[in-house]
DNA sequence: CTGTTATGTATAAGAATCTTATGTATATTT
DNA sequence: AAATATACATAAGATTCTTATACATAACAG
């Protein structure tokens, strides 16, 4: 991803959260609307991403459909039944997450007197 | 942690900026803390926690002075000065990524005509 | 009084996730 | 003609965490 370690984890539920908005993608798609979207903050790695979708894949949260585009192959990503369930549930963690996250941070105002 | 892989790789972060609130704290005070703020959602677990205490001191951004209460063992570990700083650009990347993470998953409100 | 829970620290094996590097291939821009 | 963009893939190594184990004292429960 980019340069802080916090980032660590969370790719799955961001790309499960794009397929729920974008029905389906492929993997260049992804990286390159994560970039955009975080305004080049955010650099989803090739080496991180691939694994990442196989295993998906893999567990049965994503499909997967070959296509040909200008003679390139694009491999289109899209959300299962299960992957729709599953998404919900990480959408659900990460805003847990979050909140806990601003909870321990949050400058819990130290009272003067 | 608990059971979601999304806390990977915030817990330098935690402990540094319960470092900067409490002025020093010993390990297992912090796990103690972080359930208290989380409400029990978040527990660091010892085989976590105790290895990244002693890496943040190999990198000069903790110091130790041991302390024994009750005839028991404490490690009370407190921010350096280049800990101090550090923790300042911890908490900047926190805010960033949580800045992203919400720009990646908010609804982006799917407009219908 | 004896076993369990709480307090307190520590490490080692393995799992999961990511970085970095490399590889292949085509299309487009310079 | 060379560099960049598009598009996928994997392998070695780093980092971070889980799980299990270990040691030791204090407090509580049966």
């Amino acid at each position: 991803m980019k340069n802080s370690q916090l980032y660590k984890g969370s790719l799955n539920t961001i790309i499960m959260k794009l397929l729920e908005e974008n029905g389906k993608m492929y993997g260049y798609e992804i990286t390159q609307k994560v970039k955009a979207i975080t305004q080049g903050e955010l650099n989803i790695t090739e080496g991180a991403l691939y694994p990442a979708l196989h295993k998906l894949e893999a567990e049965g949260l994503l499909d997967v459909e070959i296509e040909k585009v200008d003679n390139r192959m694009r491999k289109y990503y899209k959300l299962t039944e299960s992957g729709q369930k599953e998404t919900v549930n990480r959408l659900s963690e990460l805003e847990d997450f979050i909140r806990n996250m601003q909870s321990l941070v949050s400058p819990s105002p130290k009272l003067e007197f």
